[in-house]
DNA sequence: CGAGGCATGTAATTTGTTACATGATTCT
DNA sequence: AGAATCATGTAACAAATTACATGCCTCG
């Protein structure tokens, strides 16, 4: 039940309208929780239902502007200290590899050579974003920076593990 | 669909029932792509139904023995070779830290703490299987030797990372 | 006045989880 | 005979994806 805690975190910081909670999904949050717009409201309404967030004003276009309530920030604060992040590790990439047996010697380094790439890219388009929130107006917290830091050491491991694993088939 | 090519990889290496699938899943495919028996059995029809597999020998217990078929081995290859690996990187943990920032420094540094150690618990483990698979009768290959080193690198980079973050905060 | 962006929702389907239900064999 | 293990399935529910549907405002 994360997409519910995603959406109270997000409203901790404000009051906003599902539009608005859908674009900070699309550009920052879908890294590590992408989630849909048709869930999104439903959850919005889920949320309000159980108390956790009030319709706080609505706006021109239907627009209804959430915000947290009493409750909604204690479930998030609790979520945060005493639940235990529970981690299920689907990886596509890395179940292939436990099948790589079943295609050519070539082809599984072909393959291992393209992980290295896009982890290679994927580096790189954060590096980007690091240097652009290091310069500018700083507007990303200390945490979205540890994340963005996860993010670029994780791109990194992956991309020697690939160049690694190349060279032991 | 990677259900679907979890089991079409497990019943390559020989047919198999549901049942004897799922202990596999258990050991060792659930550490990167969990199921459970009731998803199994299910795809097993689909895929049977779809031609992927079929039933090979009836056993004792109404068991069924699965074998792939041509097809199913001709769609395991084209997933290996030719579809792009989807990588949804869902993590609620590190979805927890963006939102850190709503607890006090203390239960940040807490929480990044415990995972450091968890981390590292699972570092701990996946030696041990490597030591063990390393001494005695080597029936991993080095596909599963390469996923394994994917694990443990990822172990050591979430503790570094983890301890890093944790001085920062 | 038309285009683009704002804004909210519903419906259908697939995937994954949890719980329940049942019964046959083998081993001690 | 009883326990453990083998073995398959159904049902209910929750979560996620994709597609569809609709309409209002604002700006140029």
């Amino acid at each position: 039940m994360s997409l519910r805690h995603a959406v109270l975190g997000l409203l901790a910081e404000g009051p906003a309208s599902g539009y608005d909670l859908m674009k900070t999904f699309d550009v920052s949050l879908s890294n590590v929780w992408p989630a849909t717009q048709s869930q999104l409201y439903a959850e919005l309404g889920k949320l309000a239902e159980a108390g956790f967030v009030d319709v706080a004003t609505q706006g021109p276009r239907g627009r209804k502007e959430y915000a947290l309530t009493g409750e909604g920030l204690a479930e998030l604060r609790h979520w945060l200290t005493a639940v235990e992040p529970a981690r299920t590790t689907r990886s596509d990439m890395l179940l292939r590899v436990f099948f790589l047996a079943r295609i050519s010697p070539e082809e599984a380094r072909e393959f291992l050579r393209h992980q290295a790439e896009l982890a290679a890219g994927q580096v790189e388009r954060l590096e980007g974003i690091r240097a652009f929130v290091e310069s500018g107006t700083d507007d990303l917290s200390v945490y979205g920076r540890i994340a963005l830091e996860y993010g670029l050491r994780l791109g990194r491991m992956q991309q020697e593990w690939a160049e690694w694993a190349e060279s032991q088939v």
